[in-house]
DNA sequence: CTCTATGATTGACT
DNA sequence: AGTCAATCATAGAG
C-alpha cells in the first residue's frame, strides 16, 4: 500500500475515520448526507489553503468566518493530533547552546574598558587606567587624556543608546509574535513550549545583533586607544618660559645639575609640565650638553648673566625669596642652595676668562661678575673651599661622563681654560 | 623638501 | 630608581 492512505488514517484525517470529526459532524446540522460532507470539509480545506493569497481585509473575513464554522473544533483536534507528532522531530534540534566564547570576550572587554557596566566612575576609571598605561606620564590631566575620556564617554553613549533600541525592538517583537501565536492558537495548536521557543529563537537572532554592536564598539575603542596611545610620541615643544625656567636651573647647576625630586616637582609646578618631563629635559640637556658644550656656551652665558643681575637684584631686595634660580629656597638642603649659588660663581667665571668667540657677551656681564663675587661672598654661598674649587672645573665633567663622580678640579688659579678646549671626549 | 632641535622611549648600567 | 647613551619621531626653520 502507500503512504497517502495509511497516513491519512492514522492521524485522523481521512474526514469520516475520525471519531471526533464525525462526531462534529453528526452534530452539525448542516452536511446529512456523506457527500455534502465531504463537500463541506474540502471547502474549508481549500478556504485555509488560499487564505495567504488573499488580502488581509478578506483573509480578515474569512478567517473569522473559519473561526465561527461548525467544523473548527473538529479540524483543531486533527491538527493537535499532526502536531504532536512532528513536535517530537523538532525537539531534538532545540538545545541548550553554551555561552559564546566571543561574546564572553567582548562583554569582558566593553567592561574593562568602561564602556559596559557602570555609569561614568567605571569609565573615567578605565580611561585613568588607560592613561597610566601609556606611560604613567599621562595620569595628570593632559589636555589629550580629557580629550581620550570625552571620546570614550561618547561611544559609550552611543552604545548605551544602541543597546537600548535594540532590546527595546526586541521586546517589541518579541510582543508582537506572542500576541500573534496566541491568536493563532485559536485557529491552530501551539503549546506555551513552542512559543517560547519562537521567543529564544527571536532573543537569538537579536543578540547576534548586539553582538555585532558590541563587537563595532570595540574596534572603535581600540582605535581611540591605539591614537591615545600614539599621542605619546607626538611631541610638542615647551613654551618659551618653561625652557627658560629649565634652562636658568640647568645653568646655575651647572657643576650638579641634578634636580632633587622636591625641586624636580617644583620645576615641574613652574613650568606646567610633569616630573617625568622634567626628568626627560635633565636627561636630554646634560647629555647634549656634555656631547657639545662649545656649542652651549653661549647659552650658558647668556643665562648666567641673567642669573647674576637677578642675583644682583636679590641682593638689593635683602631677599632671595623670589630668585627664580633657587626653587629650593625653602630650604629643604642647605647644600642645595649652597652649590647654587657656588654654580653661579662658576660661570660667571667661565665668562671671566675664556676665549670663547662670542666675547662680548663676556664684556657685556663683566660688571656683573663683581657684584656677584660680592653677593656670594656675602650670602656665604659657598664657604667651602672645596666646593668652590669644584665650581672652577670645567663643567666638572670627567672622561666618563660623570658629573656626579667629583670631578678633579683642574685649578683655582687657572679658570682659564676655555670652554671650547674643554676635553677631547667632546667631539662625538 | 631637507636639516636641525628637541621631547620621548628604550635598554644597559650602577 | 635614577642615569646614561643611543635612538626614534616630530616640530619648526630654511
Amino acid at each position: 500500500m502507500d503512504e497517502q492512505p495509511r497516513l491519512m488514517h492514522s492521524h485522523g484525517v481521512g474526514m469520516a475515520g475520525h471519531p471526533g470529526l464525525a462526531q462534529h459532524m453528526q452534530d452539525g446540522t448542516a452536511g446529512t448526507d456523506g457527500e455534502g460532507r465531504k463537500q463541506d470539509i474540502g471547502d474549508i480545506l481549500q478556504q485555509i489553503m488560499t487564505i495567504t493569497d488573499q488580502s488581509l481585509d478578506e483573509a480578515q473575513a474569512r478567517k473569522h468566518a473559519l473561526n465561527c464554522h461548525r467544523m473548527k473544533p473538529a479540524l483543531f483536534n486533527v491538527l493537535c493530533e499532526i502536531k504532536e507528532k512532528t513536535v517530537l522531530s523538532i525537539r531534538g534540534a532545540q538545545e541548550e547552546e553554551p555561552q559564546d566564547p566571543q561574546l564572553m570576550r567582548l562583554d569582558n572587554m566593553l567592561l574593562a574598558e568602561g564602556v559596559a557596566g557602570p555609569e561614568k566612575g567605571g569609565g573615567s576609571a578605565a580611561a585613568a587606567a588607560a592613561a597610566a598605561a601609556a606611560g604613567g606620564i599621562g595620569a595628570d590631566n593632559s589636555a589629550e587624556h580629557s580629550d581620550y575620556r570625552a571620546k570614550l564617554s561618547q561611544i559609550r553613549q552611543i552604545y548605551h543608546t544602541e543597546l537600548e533600541k535594540y532590546e527595546q525592538a526586541c521586546n517589541e517583537f518579541t510582543t508582537h509574535v506572542m500576541n500573534l501565536l496566541r491568536e493563532q492558537s485559536r485557529t491552530r495548536p501551539i503549546s506555551p513550549k513552542e512559543i517560547e521557543r519562537m521567543v529564544s529563537i527571536i532573543h537569538r537572532k537579536f543578540s547576534s545583533i548586539q553582538m555585532q554592536l558590541k563587537q563595532s564598539t570595540c574596534e572603535a575603542v581600540m582605535i581611540l586607544r591605539s591614537r591615545f596611545l600614539d599621542a605619546r610620541r607626538k611631541r610638542r615643544n615647551f613654551n618659551k618660559q618653561a625652557t627658560e625656567i629649565l634652562n636658568e636651573y640647568f645653568y646655575s647647576h651647572l657643576s650638579n645639575p641634578y634636580p632633587s625630586e622636591e625641586a624636580k616637582e617644583e620645576l615641574a609646578k613652574k613650568c606646567s609640565i610633569t616630573v617625568s618631563q622634567v626628568s626627560n629635559w635633565f636627561g636630554n640637556k646634560r647629555i647634549r650638553y656634555k656631547k657639545n658644550i662649545g656649542k652651549f656656551q653661549e647659552e650658558a652665558n647668556m643665562y648666567a648673566a641673567r642669573t647674576a643681575v637677578s642675583a644682583t637684584s636679590v641682593s638689593a631686595q635683602g631677599s632671595q625669596a623670589n630668585s627664580p634660580s633657587t626653587p629650593n629656597s625653602a630650604g629643604s638642603a642647605g647644600s642645595f642652595n649652597m652649590s647654587n649659588s657656588g654654580d653661579l660663581f662658576m660661570s660667571v667665571q667661565s665668562l671671566n676668562g675664556d676665549s670663547y668667540q662670542g666675547g662680548q657677551v663676556g664684556a657685556n656681564i663683566q660688571s656683573q661678575v663683581d657684584t656677584l663675587r660680592h653677593v656670594i661672598s656675602q650670602t656665604g654661598g659657598y664657604s667651602d673651599s672645596l666646593a668652590a674649587s669644584q665650581m672652577y672645573s670645567p663643567q666638572g665633567i670627567n672622561t666618563n661622563g660623570g658629573w656626579q663622580d667629583a670631578p678633579t678640579p683642574s685649578s683655582v688659579t687657572s679658570p682659564t681654560e676655555g670652554p671650547g678646549s674643554v676635553h677631547s671626549d667632546t667631539s662625538n
